[in-house]
DNA sequence: GGTGGATCGGAGAGCGCTCTCCGAGTAGGG
DNA sequence: CCCTACTCGGAGAGCGCTCTCCGATCCACC
């Protein structure tokens, strides 16, 4: 027990230890088959004994499973920032969240993620390198923008895979999504029902599947109360471009009194400049934004938001991997989500 | 090439459709020893022609290495939070650009990290189970609080591992660590500098060496320029708490003008309780945080801050445990960084 | 007491790869 | 022309595991 040898106890060590064969111990580590009581005693105690641990390339060279699934960043980096792509998107709560629902989804079935980020084309075929030599049994999918041509090429090479959002392209792969239209009409509800007469939007970036089903909710749900018309700054989904954007709607609708954020970083930057143009929030303007991460918390005042149960969202897109890893032949399957009002003080 | 065959192509495969041996083929997948240049262009089209990527499980059977490490996050749940501790620290920016700088670095060496959180004993148990089943080849570990004992266990088990941070008690084990004392004395510096004359700061948790270090070299800084007494107010690295901590310190000693929090976090709830109390920021207090993280960009107004060059950290962490893994019998190493003060607007 | 079936342990093949050892070929020196 | 030295491809063992097949044992039932 106390002594180490240079090379770890492997399952013909336990075995000998034990007195039985192989296969036994084999069994009894796995569960398999049925092993008299009395043997498997011996055998765990000889396990324990010996400080056996199952050898997990040995394992999944035989049964042909990692035991791993990749959790993939993906999006495109602009030419050149090198690492910053990675940077910024590790460091977005919102990753944060979906990597803490996956792992803790996936710490229930016993297997761990590799993280990996593929924001150029060499990146790309790294990760499709990584999933064809075996070393993983699947990828999940975080995407950053639409054009992303992983979800194809994955599908394409027949590997499993599931997306946290809709592909901009139907195609055959399972995902998990929100109903973003019913939460921007949550949002539109909200400012309307508030007594906002002129409400605007800052959308995210207009490629994206998202933040178009935003944008087109908002819209429809706001024209149901009669105004057809609803101003739009696009931003980039970070706190900056939601500056700039508020800068631009205030330069442009001055009467502005009601302002949803496609999410709660851009929310968060327009709540800066509403604040130095001496905006009350939410008195002369009211502000919703999207997400309910981090910063609709740190805000003063506080973030009404709406909230993507994100987490969850998460789990589920790991359960649906795993399910489709366990049985290869059964057909893609979406999940959709509803979200919620989160109401605070800033609406 | 566009068929695809119910198992994936082996060297074997790839063997016969070139004419050689198995042993010459992986001779050129791997580089080692000459091979005949005809023969090597053969070898290759042949890769191509059937696709062939190297089993990993295969390999690192005989080889005896993963090529995989682990980034561990560790530290304590409360009980029965169940994954709020996952959800805090990898929202947490200030992992995001470890993550990114662990990421940065390992990509340039082929290797992927496998994202693990250790919050209880079952999963210290886990963690301690993978690398001993050679999953990964060593651990990268980031702990949160000074009481984890993570790292001492996997010295005793001869596992290679590198730390983001000095540990709390001395051992054998290669760390990258800040000088926290010269970032403390950059603050301390500036803000007697540009006047004030009561000064204060918001500290991180007491047990976590880092914030003592901090700490400590504030107070000494300060004592340096001729006050003896630095009224401390103990957060723990949480928007929240950096709000309660503020609220503590104008309670008693609503005189202080100048406030160095041991982070940007902190410093940002302290910049929301200064509002509240209607003290400006920087005239009436001057506020200065520390990581320099995303929060200390989105603040109005943007926070000085000491900046640590965390992805550098980071890619240094990961370049020690390789070298480690390389050559096992090196003795653990330890590099310290330099901060750097960011100055903004806040002081 | 004989027989069929169920239960459960052991033997051994083989997963895809690396690497040592061997031997064939070539070249150079005496 | 022979011997040594060096280069480079092939054969084959073996990494640690799972799993199929086989055979031994035991019991129930006729």
């Amino acid at each position: 027990m106390s002594r180490s040898p240079s090379t770890p106890p492997t399952l013909e060590d336990v075995a000998r230890v034990a007195g039985v064969s192989r296969a036994t111990v084999s069994r009894v580590v796995n569960g398999t088959r049925n092993v008299d009581r009395k043997i498997q005693e011996v055998v765990r105690a000889a396990i324990d004994e010996v400080g056996y641990a199952p050898n997990r390339a040995a394992r999944s060279l035989v049964t042909k499973r990692a035991g791993t699934i990749a959790l993939v960043v993906s999006g495109a980096g602009e030419p050149g920032e090198e690492g910053a792509f990675a940077s910024r998107v590790l460091s977005d709560p919102f990753f944060g969240r979906v990597a803490s629902g996956v792992l803790g989804f996936l710490r229930t079935r016993g297997v761990h993620p590799v993280l990996m980020v593929s924001d150029t084309e060499r990146a790309r075929e790294d990760v499709l390198a990584f999933l064809r030599q075996g070393s993983a049994d699947g990828a999940l999918l975080v995407s950053t923008h639409a054009e992303d041509p992983l979800p194809a090429r994955l599908v394409d090479a027949g590997l499993p895979a599931a997306l946290f959002a809709r592909p901009a392209r139907p195609m055959p792969i399972s995902y998990v999504d929100l109903d973003h239209q019913a939460g921007a009409k949550l949002a539109a509800d909200r400012l309307v029902g508030r007594g906002c007469r002129q409400v605007a939007t800052i959308s995210g970036p207009l490629d994206v599947p998202a933040s178009q089903d935003r944008l087109t909710g908002f819209r429809d749900a706001v024209a149901r109360h009669g105004s057809p018309y609803v101003p739009i700054a696009e931003g980039g989904f970070t706190a900056g471009s939601g500056e700039a954007a508020m800068e631009r709607l205030l330069a442009e609708h001055p009467g502005v009194d009601g302002v949803f954020a496609a999410n709660d970083l851009m929310a968060q930057g327009a709540l800066a400049v509403l604040h130095k143009h001496g905006r009350r929030v939410p008195e002369d303007v009211a502000l919703i934004g999207f997400d309910d991460s981090g910063p609709a918390l740190t805000c003063r005042p506080r973030l009404t938001t709406v909230r993507q149960p994100v987490e969850d969202m998460a789990a589920e897109m790991a359960r649906l991997l795993l399910d489709h890893v366990d049985d290869p032949a059964s057909p893609p399957r979406s999940v959709i989500f509803e979200p919620a009002l989160v109401v605070r003080e800033s609406a």
